[in-house]
This record gives structure tokens, sequence and C-alpha cells, in this order.
DNA sequence: CAGTATCCGGTCTGATACTG
DNA sequence: CAGTATCAGACCGGATACTG
């Protein structure tokens, strides 16, 4: 078991989570990374997928915009009207192990009768894909065997 | 670039990731389980380290436990009076990899002036370690090779 | 389609104070 | 220490309606 400490060694306030809990903690704000990773990128789209009321939902993507996880891009396909989208920008792309990380212990905790209804394979090789800890070397560490390392 | 979809592949609602947003989607319960992993217990020291008012932490911490992630206890060292203390589940260690992979992203995107304040390494190596995908014989698959599979 | 404008009711928040 | 009680204000969520 963890052992007892009276507080964290990174004080909260410094710590990086609590700054990206800030920008993706909310209800919504996850549900929409979610299916922007999965293709969506049209407002009504997200809107009917979700359910999120349409006030809701401007002031959403508007506000991931501005953080730098989506892109508003103006798409035009001919004989069609130009339509605005959102598209991940690296930055959001970049949240997607931590996307798939929740997706998996929801699937393995919450979910506990049923299968999981989703799970992810290596394209190359077909095989069952989990999330870990590897040093980069490429060798898997079990989570016992973090050590944490503080920047003075 | 992720291709355009109409829709995602799992309907929200049946995502388990849905779930684990009521469950941890919030402002203050990510930072307390921060807190935890890193051996926090006590209530006044989630108090004084979060800086969470008080009615609000005692909320949270009820529903982490009804919700199975941390336990209540209560610890008693000799000499002195016995104290109720929060500690992690399984279930709730179970997040340290979604945890520690938010933080790395946070580090990695949202402070990019700096050194990351905090980083980790394998105990034993002494190497440094990131969260990744792997297969289950251990090799790491970048993300954009994942591929998913939805069960029927 | 892709939004903005408004409005109302509810929840969250945070401060203060009090108890075992 | 570890909470509960109370209260005012901010913010959020959802419904409805309206525009380009």
């Amino acid at each position: 078991m963890i052992p007892l400490s009276r507080k964290s060694p990174v004080p909260p306030a410094q710590c990086n989570l609590a700054k990206a809990v800030d920008l993706i903690g909310d209800r919504w704000t996850l549900l929409i990374l979610r299916s922007a990773l999965y293709g969506v990128r049209r407002f009504d789209d997200f809107q009917s997928e979700l359910g999120t009321p349409r006030t809701i939902l401007s002031g959403r993507l508007k506000n991931l915009v501005e953080q730098g996880l989506l892109a508003r891009r103006t798409y035009k396909s001919e004989g069609r009207r130009a339509r605005p989208e959102y598209v991940l920008t690296d930055k959001g792309e970049a949240l997607r192990p931590v996307l798939i990380a929740l997706t998996q212990w929801g699937d393995h905790w919450l979910d506990c009768d049923g299968q999981p209804p989703i799970s992810f394979t290596d394209m190359q090789s077909r095989q069952a894909v989990h999330t870990a800890f590897v040093t980069d070397d490429g060798r898997e560490v079990p989570s016992e065997n973090l050590r944490i390392v503080l920047r003075r």
C-alpha cells in the first residue's frame, strides 16, 4: 500500500495536472474530445451524438479552440456550401492516450458484467493493446516500481 | 489526420468513458485522487494541501468512498487518538496510469517554458518512464497504429 | 446547418461558524 | 482533527426561440 504522507511531493498548484483539470475537467469537454478523436468534426454531429445543449457546446468548442486543442477551419466540398469544422491539433491529439487509458479503466472497473464495448489492437500484429509504463528502451515497468523524481 | 466521421463507433452513452467522467470529471475529485496516490490519507491533509472548502471535500470523499475508489478506515497509532483515513482501493489505484498520463500531457503541452516539475523513473534501472500502449508481449505501439475493435 | 440570445432553476462554490 | 450547518453568489445545464 502507498505509504502515509502528509503532503504531496509537488504542491498541487505547481502540478500541471491541476491545469489540465481546469481545461478538460468538466462533464462535456472530455466527451467532445472523445468524439473528435473518432473523427467527428461538425457542430451538429457533436450535438446530436452527445445531446449537449447548443449553447453549452458552442462555449466548449470556443474554449477548446482558445486553448489550442481544436482548430476551427472552414471546409468546402465542391457544389456544397462552406462549413466550419473543428479538428484536433497536435496538442489535442496528444490526449489520446489519456482518453484510452480512462476508457479502459472504465471498461474494467465500471462495467464488470459484460464485455467491454470496445477494445484496441495493434494494426500490424492485431494483438490486443493496453496502457502501461515503459522505459525509453521499451521495457514495461509495473506501477509499484515507479519512483518519483523531482526537479530542483 | 483523423478521417471525417459523422458518428463515433460507440455511442457515448454506451462508452464507459462517459461513466468515468461522471465519476471523476470535476474540479476537485481528480486532485483528491492525485494526493491520495502520493500517500495523503487524512481529511485535514487533503484540505490544507488542496485548499478545498471543507464542505466540498467532505462530499467528494463520501462520494469516492461510495464509488469504491477510496476506503474509509480507522487508524490508531499507540498513545494517540483513533483517526479516520482514506486509502485508495485497487479500483482507485488503477487510475494511476491515467493520472500520470494526464500529468505528463500537462507537463509537455501546458508548461512549455520550464522543465516539468516531476518525472518518473523505474526504481530498478533508474531510467525515465512514460506511458505508452503495449501489446501483451510487451511491444510498444504508436497511437496512430491503434485500431478499434468493436464487440458485437 | 451553425450558431447566438434569453431565461430559469439547480448545483457547485466558498466563507463563516459550530460540534464531537 | 474531522467533520456538519448554513447561506449568498456564481456558474452551469437545459429549454425555447431566433438568425445567417
